[in-house]
DNA sequence: TGCATATATGGTAAAATAGCCATAAAGCCA
DNA sequence: TGGCTTTATGGCTATTTTACCATATATGCA
């Protein structure tokens, strides 16, 4: 790889890692309909406070997402609307990989 | 989270995270223009052998990509062309943040 | 002011990931 | 058959990631 490809493929990484979570990509979906508070999202999860603060801000530090002050209350939301096809190409996978997976099972279930 | 958005969450991040590492953003890549054997996928990215059979076998397992023999070479060629729109949307994001970047640059060399 | 609420951050232990080396497995060819 | 090439895998270590707890910070309200 030359530097300049390096660097490419690296900062491509840094957005890509920051999705790539369980609880993250929940988040993003989550964000899509409203915005939510820190709390609100910790619970529709059912993890720590803190634990879920800590997500967000990783979402935040790679540009997903945006945060607006209420009070003592932050409340985030989604700063880029393609992630939702994003999303969408990531289910187009899944389909396929459910399609392969049980032609897979009808092949062994024939022998 | 219930089971279902559990369940649902976690198979999205099993395909991003197979995708959100350099070396293999940089294969997803390089295989959307053609099929790429191991060992020339090693030698553009820089690393051992060993390591480069291991990225693909994680990008495999994900259903993101497909190989064919042919003799002792394997060739590898990608599954889904949705990938691109993907990598399209990383963009966007890495692009948005540019911009946000240079504004505040601009912002702190202004004061 | 004192207390409750919301969020962020440091510490820490456990788990996951990444890379290389060594080596096994499989196919090609002289 | 024997050697060469290509790929896959086990072993190992170093690094990164994750989640919780404890705690600091900030805001609102009585």
């Amino acid at each position: 790889m030359t530097d300049e490809e390096k660097f490419k493929s690296e900062s491509r990484a840094v957005i890509l890692k920051a999705i790539a979570h369980p609880s993250r990509i929940f988040i993003v979906d989550k964000l899509n309909e409203k915005s939510y508070c820190v709390c609100e999202l910790a619970d529709l999860i059912g993890i720590d406070q803190s634990t879920a603060s800590k997500h967000l801000s990783i979402l935040k530090k790679a540009g997903i997402i945006d945060d607006t002050k209420k009070g003592t209350t932050v409340y985030y939301s989604l700063r880029c609307k393609c992630l939702l096809d994003f999303i969408g190409c990531i289910e187009n996978v899944i389909k396929m990989n459910i399609e392969r997976d049980s032609k897979y099972l009808f092949t062994v279930n024939k022998v």
